[in-house]
DNA sequence: CACAGCGTCCC
DNA sequence: GGGACG
DNA sequence: TGTG
């Protein structure tokens, strides 16, 4: 987990006093260009979403063009704007149309280009013409003043109830049943497995401005317990780190791998306007900005935050004086401010050898190796991972208390969280430790010892990331395999979701083995960083 | 509509 | 067995 | 939240 937070407590500034943004509101001070004053477009809402269609509409207005929010043939448009995979008899089925046409119908990514390049482009190859087909249809003419909307459009800036980040929202509607019709273009994508692919790019993000915004939506949505939204943003953010160049329009972005629809509409507004209204609403959500206070306490998560809100706990202070806190909790709490950012890999480099001297002290030949963010190359790291195991595959065993209580005695180690767990063979201790000397941070370690014929394994796992593992876990299952930190296994059979039968061990003594096995090309550590 | 990893410890 | 964690 |  990266945790950069910005911190600020319980004073939480309403009203957005401390935003200095672009306004969107009106044209003040005659924003830059009006390269759209000649447009007097009308948007057909069918089958764009209700974000994406807002986002238009504003830019449209902020360049000096015209939006109409009603259809009225009576009217002048320049432009009628239509999704991409709308035709001309569906368009005029939704306006109740049946004159021929007298206005300029284009795709809606026409638009998008224009917003993107800053400059009213060809609309030629966008343009959608009428077939010249006998019309059957019976004519059913009338009102030429319709509005195709579902709602009012005051819900534009609906008060957006403060619950709605934890069930799906609404605003899913789309403007028309049969949609489901023309939605058969979408390209197949076919499987892609992360853990097969580098994590490295030739780039350096170039979209930082936006993962920035939704790893801050991640956050707010762990901390609600809406674990899968906050899985798919965090899908998202890898997806658009390892693309090699900034994301400049809505299809763009739509057609990158897990990058949906709503993601596609979010992504879009950062790019237009530099901020993201959702985010906004939970940043001056009190409420929210508590939870995610309360969820860094290690020990703490979505459930037990919520409850110290209930309780009407507000601040850490408040935790330390009247929340019932176990063991883990008053460490996370004493040392919250500690927990909170990474350390520099120099300083991690620094811990790995006080743990290296002291295992090497206690057993020679001992391998003391720095695994997670370390490994995989990162800049900085939230703990200090180290796997610990011995060639001659039994020396490991004696290892890891003596090592615990060196430790513990040279005042290295001064908190435990988790300690002697045992998990068959492995062992593992999740502990905080200080380095000697002033102005040290206290700081997380984890230690796992494993004995040798694990090793391949071990290494995988304590390797990481997180999400590279679920990738190759995921994709061991689909080849009746099962990989977990001690084995990989072959011949598994699972019903639905559990296993029926337990598989037998394929020796995997090192990571090369594990890749090879499961048949995709060795990553080394830092092309692992998904 | 199902699935999105899995194993372990604490309480 | 739910919750938290790596 | 996305994908199949
Ligand atoms: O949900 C998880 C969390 C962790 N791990 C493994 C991979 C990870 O690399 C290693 C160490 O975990 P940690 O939380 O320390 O992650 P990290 O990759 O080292 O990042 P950070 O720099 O935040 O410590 O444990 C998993 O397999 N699944
Ligand atoms: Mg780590």
């Amino acid at each position: 987990m990266s945790s950069k937070r910005s911190r600020k407590d319980a004073n939480i500034s309403e009203g957005g006093s401390s935003s200095k943004r672009i306004q969107l509101e009106e044209d003040n001070k005659v924003s830059e260009d009006s390269f759209l004053s000649a447009l007097n477009i009308f948007i057909l809402p069918a089958g764009i979403q209700k974000a994406r269609l807002t986002v238009l509409k504003t830019q449209v207005i902020r360049y000096g063009g015209r939006v109409q929010d009603m259809f009225d043939s009576t009217q002048n448009f320049s432009h009628i704007i239509v999704e991409d995979n709308i035709d001309i008899p569906r368009m005029k089925r939704i306006l109740k149309l049946d004159s021929a046409l007298e206005f300029t119908v284009v795709k809606s990514s026409w638009l998008s280009l224009c917003l993107r390049n800053k400059k009213l482009e060809n609309c030629e190859n966008y343009q959608l013409h009428e077939e010249k087909k006998v019309n059957l249809n019976s004519p059913k003419k009338e009102d030429n003043v319709i509005n195709p909307y579902n709602k009012s459009r005051e819900n534009a800036s609906d008060p957006v109830n403060s619950s709605d980040y934890e069930s799906s929202d609404e605003n899913e509607q789309n403007n028309e049943k049969d949609m489901t019709s023309t939605l058969h273009l979408k390209s197949p994508q076919t499987e892609k497995w992360i853990c097969a692919q580098s994590s490295k790019s030739p780039k350096p993000n170039m979209n930082k401005h936006i993962t920035d915004k939704l790893e801050e939506m991640v956050k707010t949505y762990e901390s609600t317990n809406d674990r899968w939204r906050a899985l798919g943003y965090q899908k998202a953010i890898q997806t658009l780190r390892r693309h090699p160049k900034e994301i400049s329009s809505w299809e763009e972005a739509k057609s990158l791998p897990s990058i949906g629809a709503r993601l596609a509409d979010k992504i879009w507004e950062i790019a237009q306007s530099g901020e993201l209204r959702k985010l906004k609403e939970f940043e001056s959500s009190e409420e929210l900005q508590i939870l995610k206070m309360f969820t860094n306490v290690w020990g703490a998560g979505p459930h037990t935050a919520q409850l110290w809100y209930q309780q009407g706990l507000r601040t850490i202070a408040d935790l330390q004086q009247k929340a019932h806190l176990n063991h883990q909790q008053k460490v996370g709490v004493r040392l919250y401010d500690d927990f909170l950012d990474r350390m520099p890999r120099e300083e991690a480099a620094e811990i790995e050898e006080v743990v290296k001297k002291a295992a090497e002290g206690i057993q020679p030949g001992i391998i003391a190796q720095t695994c997670g963010s370390y490994r995989r190359g990162q800049s900085t790291c939230g703990d200090v991972d180290i796997l610990i195991t011995h060639p001659d595959g039994k020396s490991h065993k004696n290892v890891f208390h003596k090592l615990l209580a060196n430790l513990k005695e040279s005042g290295f180690l001064t908190d435990d969280l988790v300690s002697a767990e045992e998990t068959g063979n492995q062992k593992k201790y999740m502990g905080v430790c200080k380095l000697p000397g002033q102005n040290r941070k206290h700081r997380r370690i984890d230690v796992i010892v494993v004995p040798y014929n694990e090793y391949g394994c071990a290494l995988v796992y304590f390797t990481g990331s997180a999400h590279f593992n679920r990738s190759l876990r995921h994709l061991c299952k689909k080849q009746n395999m099962s990989l977990n930190e001690h084995a990989l296994k072959q011949g598994v059979v699972r019903k639905g979701s559990e296993k029926i039968h337990e598989g037998t061990v394929v020796p995997t003594p090192t990571e090369e083995s594990v890749f090879k096995v499961l048949k995709i090309p060795y990553r080394p550590p830092e092309e692992r960083d998904h």
